[in-house]
DNA sequence: GATATTATAGACCACTCGGTCGAATAAAAA
DNA sequence: TTTTTATTCGACCGAGTGGTCTATAATATC
């Protein structure tokens, strides 16, 4: 009964949707397959045919998070055009009206979580964090090439970036009481400036 | 039966140890009551007549973890005399050597996990942070009374410590392969340099 | 010694949840 | 038309888990 050759997609992407919005809901720890199923509209049996396990079914949904996510960052930083400023794009991470920042925290402190005790999702972790580097060296190799900036380790600095820019989001999301945007928006400004201020060539404080 | 009157304190911090122990090792996803007793040496009967519920035992647990990381932290800024050396004296959260760092962090990131999805452990994660910020807010306050830095909003500045603090440490927790403690160290000395560089009366990079 | 109290054990219960399975449907193929 | 195959359903099972309950023993109190 493939009437349609596309129906398996369609479903797919129906439970892979519905993943990540009870995933983001209720956590790991907590979310159910009848929890997913009923929020797809489908069966426990209808799901099970496309995904087998809940294991299978959560690492999909996990990489399918990270695809949106990082295609967001990479089109962000693409629509500036100095390296300093691709850099510092990343201010819709602290940006409550952005929805889809909103609802990633929880998957990412998710996967953190998962990651800290099962190997293969501190492997999924570790690619991830490696295409970010990557895509953040990328603007530093820009910066180094218009002699903006000096040489340096474009993997190591690219990977403070990164664990700053972790850092002040998980904190301004989970302590949103006390660490407004413009704290987040301010702390990564400055400590993104001390990080490259060694490879600075014009010193402007 | 109560033969020595101490026997109540005596269980509980044997219990609390055996929390610490199976929470870390398995994840709060998967820990069970009985995987704590069996550690601790106890039958559940034992065990619940202490701690009624998990959700309590492991509140408890969480409290004994932050006692003892932040009584740590007291202890290593207190021993150290400028500002500064203060601020910078938790290159022990990035030591795989010392033991309470490296079992620290999958507990760290049990709570944040929880956090993201439960108020009250979103309440507990916010009280601690408080008290960090706090500690070094003080450190802050001091190099303004000694004008080695210039007036601030200490909180603000604090947090934003705080934040670089924990980013760069759950980076190099998860991403150990990657992540050496060298490359810890150096990024939270630039990032904090430059958190501080507005404040810093002589500007010495 | 009798009784009440506290501590500990572990069997047990009620419930949840991931996963399986056979049935039903219907399109497609033969 | 018959057979095969893809899809969907939901009942069901079995393992595991938090929490309860009873039994027992040790101690304290009278």
């Amino acid at each position: 009964m493939p009437p349609i050759p596309e129906l398996e997609e369609i479903r797919k992407k129906q439970i892979l949707e519905a993943g990540l919005k009870t995933l983001t809901r209720k956590g790991i720890a907590t979310v159910t397959l009848d929890d997913v199923c009923k929020e797809a509209g489908l069966s426990k049996g209808g799901m099970v045919h496309y995904y087998k396990s809940k294991q299978i079914l959560f690492m999909a949904v996990f990489e399918e998070f990270f695809r949106r996510i990082f295609q967001q960052s990479v089109d962000t930083m693409e629509s500036y055009d100095t390296p300093m400023d691709k850099l510092l794009s990343f201010g819709w991470l602290y940006d409550w009206e952005n929805e889809d920042t909103a609802w990633g925290y929880p998957l990412i402190l998710n996967l953190m979580f998962l990651s800290a005790h099962d190997e293969e999702y501190r492997d999924m972790l570790r690619g991830w964090i490696g295409k970010w580097v990557t895509l953040l060296g990328e603007a530093l190799e820009l910066g180094i090439k218009q002699e903006i900036f000096l040489p340096m380790d474009v993997i190591q600095t690219a990977q403070s970036l990164s664990a700053v820019f972790q850092g002040v989001g998980t904190r301004w999301f989970l302590a949103r009481e006390t660490h407004s945007s413009d704290w987040a928006v301010t702390t990564f400004n400055n400590a993104i400036k001390g990080i490259l201020s060694p490879y600075m060539k014009s010193t402007k404080g």
